[in-house]
DNA sequence: GATTACATGTAAGTTGTTACATGATTAA
DNA sequence: TTAATCATGTAACAACTTACATGTAATC
């Protein structure tokens, strides 16, 4: 015999809030603002969709996270400007500085490669030798945008440019590894 | 007036399949087995959980990519050991060659320092130390496993070499980039 | 007039985790 | 005999994506 208590699983806190939050410091912002600039600025370490982001910013709203500034009657669109409230700021600071959760992340290139003997050798030479030119392209790009950013100037400025160096050195690391794995596996005679 | 068309969601390949067949190329293992060599090989850069694992079992033995062996009468345990069909491996093959699909991991770490100026410098770099311990830990446990497995040889023995460079070279990075995020940081007066 | 970009949203699905249950075997 | 580990599995939920619908505004 045995007690059957109900089964509550621990929430995982979503992230969505806390990115949307972290972007409506910079200014308001509306649901395809914050869309764009996911895409276009975070997109090397951070990703949403619209069925994640658009409940959110109405689940914010709804606990006074973010407020929604009505828009002046001389505004042409129809778009909804979000402001961060007072509240919101404070978890905002609360989640900023709590401890980082491990998030193992998959990468499908190193599971491939982990089976290589199941194929030719000059087939995982090949994905090897994508991945390079995946990372090369990364790189240039990683480095326009450092161009623009060391241009500009505001408060956020040198956090997005630490966090734009952690995408540098990664892709570094990674081009340097896949030159290192094709030598290796050219050297082999199988 | 509109057609109103079903909507068939493209399905994402199902990945936690495919590390199932490759596991069960090196030997014959239960779903225990494969548990734990992921959770202790594979761990860096790739993971299942139960919930996901098993059900896929029973889907792999259904479409015949993997089959049951019945233990035999001398084995005491319970467990099932399964083996890669001839159809499982031709399956394998085909995602092994098959081009590898973008996926965007979520760092955490990283979008609370790009939101770093809304709490104290000295908090950002807290956590960029704590980041920087967690890497050299994993730095550590990666050079010790490198010194079992440079004693070992089999015919997967090369591959997962690779793979564990490529941990070794981003955990390097990583730590590189940590050092000089601090210093930065150090650097400013505000 | 047509096309592209702006803009918000949802239905339906897949994927993945957590927290259990259940029972066998092994070691102290 | 008690505890740890081995071993398989599932219910409930949370997270996330895709593929749409719907409409406005700007531009070619």
């Amino acid at each position: 015999m045995s007690f059957r208590h109900k089964i509550i699983p621990m929430k995982t806190p979503n992230k969505t809030k806390f990115a949307i939050l972290g972007l409506l410091t910079i200014e308001p912002l509306s649901g395809y603002d914050i869309k764009k600039f996911i895409d276009q600025t975070l997109s090397y370490f951070w990703a949403e969709s619209n069925g994640q982001l658009y409940p959110a910013l109405q689940e914010l709203t709804k606990s006074k996270w973010i407020s929604l500034k009505k828009p002046s009657f001389k505004e042409k669109k129809a778009r909804k400007l979000y402001s961060i409230t007072d509240l919101g700021l404070l978890e905002l600071k609360k989640w900023l500085r709590s401890e980082e959760e491990k998030s193992v992340h998959r990468d499908e290139g190193l599971l491939k490669l982990f089976f290589g003997t199941n194929i030719d050798k000059e087939e995982c030479m090949q994905h090897l030798k994508n991945r390079r030119a995946r990372m090369k392209s990364r790189l240039t790009e990683f480095q326009s945008i450092l161009h623009q950013l060391q241009k500009r100037s505001s408060p956020h400025h040198l956090y997005w440019l630490l966090t734009l160096y952690n995408g540098i050195h990664s892709v570094k690391a990674e081009i340097r590894w896949c030159n290192q794995s094709i030598k290796i596996l050219e050297g082999r005679s199988s």
